[in-house]
DNA sequence: TCCTTGTCAAGAGCACCGCTCTCGCTTTAG
DNA sequence: CTAAAGCGAGAGCGGTGCTCTTGACAAGGA
């Protein structure tokens, strides 16, 4: 990290960094729309033509933004969903066999819920930020390639999660799922090689689920819910925990 | 409507008009962001600061259009679930009593389902409206009053449906529902005197759903299904099936 | 009929924006 | 040691939202 072999390269990491950090709260207090080059310049106290040197134009700043965003809103949800899956597994032997198998049958379903909260809580923390990542995309700005795998971390880490209830078997295909049709099974490709093993019907209601997550999470952050569901902590529980039933992912294996 | 008393009175509500044209059409091409009141005045001849005798602001020419997109949406989804539901009234005598009965049945699902897709439809006929109403709110920008009404039409039409369907008998509400807390029955009680007679417990699910329809939508606009389900005709199509499924809606009654 | 009153488009101007280019200076690499 | 590359500063271009002033014009009362 700290491989920065001549002193220029280290000071040009720092400042970079720094512009990023700077940009990052005006980005909070302003929003982006408001993000300028010249503001982020003057607060550092250089002028605004030095900038360029770092980043080529105000669109690739906030693309960095962007990518850190992403990456920071996955780190928070991996940390969730493994602290309820880790603790599960370090302690195997706590109880009685039985108590242990409800434990590792609890804990996929804990480490969703817990992974959904991270992704709300997260959200409500950096509410610009979250609408950088999630909200209108930049008009003439279109997300470049660098932007896909950050972006695609949350989803890797739920569909992680289905994985090993998969494997543990405690994922009950729910029996009014359909089968999904051709094209469908084409789309959900690239998710079958995410998290092999867990049924084609749970991958498509996964793919709903995913949306409708960041749907419920968008509109309270959005202020769609004023007036109405305004804390809206009971609302996201109910959701979130019907989307476990809905994925299989049932305490009660088997029901529904 | 064309009660202008002065040609002046007329004057000004034509160019009133013209002046939202206009921006519309530089949203649907620009985007909300590059909007400009000088390249408005630019389109319309004439020079910038005359707009400001029209709109106050900036702001202003954006919140009337974001009032015009609202009602448009609402307007679209209005006229798709009484298209359904009135044809199902029209022609209660067409077959045997036990066909008419499974067809009004069977209506207020179609009329959901037609709802669905109308903003689903609308949304991808005008991106750039449909960001500027559901996307990130505008830096700070502050949606005014007199937004929330038309904002809530999509909301009120969805209700709308679910009490035809429960003054009909239709409404099956869902066995695993869990009746709503103490705090979330308040939160309901703008929902209840919008559909009264629609039970508590399927008033919490709509919440959920409203949120969760434009998440769908909002994801397919804004990109984070390409890689996916990149023509989302069939995941949406599953998707809000299985909301009619979960509100109850279902044409197999009391099923689920 | 004239004259007041209110509305209108136009223009100049302010402060800000993204971005480009040139100019010296310093650090790096050969 | 020298040439090249990276750096910050400054000037400048065309654009933005918005304000203020000015003069033309139409409507309505005396």
């Amino acid at each position: 990290m700290n491989a920065g072999r001549t002193a220029r390269d280290r000071a040009r990491a720092e400042l970079t960094q720094e512009i990023k950090d700077t940009a990052r709260r005006q980005l909070a207090t302003d929003g982006a729309e408001r993000l300028s080059l010249r503001a982020v310049s003057r607060e550092l106290g250089m002028v605004s033509s030095a900038l360029y040197r770092y980043f080529p134009s105000r669109d690739d700043l906030l693309t960095a933004l962007i990518i850190d965003a992403y990456d920071a809103l996955g780190a928070a949800v991996e940390k969730a969903a493994a602290g309820v899956l880790g603790a599960a597994k370090e302690e195997p032997a706590a109880g009685p066999l039985d108590s242990a198998k409800e434990q590792s049958a609890a804990a996929p379903r804990e480490a969703w819920l817990a992974a959904c909260r991270a992704v709300r809580a997260w959200a409500r923390k950096h509410p610009h930020e979250y609408a950088l990542i999630y909200g209108s995309p930049v008009p003439g700005y279109s997300a470049p390639q660098s932007t896909v795998q950050p972006a695609s971390r949350v989803a890797v880490c739920l569909l992680g999660v289905l994985q090993r209830a998969a494997e543990a078997g405690v994922l009950a295909v729910p029996e009014d799922a359909a089968e999904p049709s051709e094209t469908l099974v084409g789309q959900l490709q690239p998710l079958e090689e995410i998290a092999p093993g867990v049924p084609r019907a749970v991958l498509l209601r996964t793919g709903m689920i995913w949306a409708q997550l960041f749907g419920l999470v968008s509109f309270e952050l959005f202020g769609q819910f004023v007036g109405t569901f305004d804390p809206a902590d009971e609302l996201f529980e109910a959701a979130i925990a019907s989307h476990a039933d809905f994925l299989g992912l049932g305490e009660r294996v088997g029901q529904r």
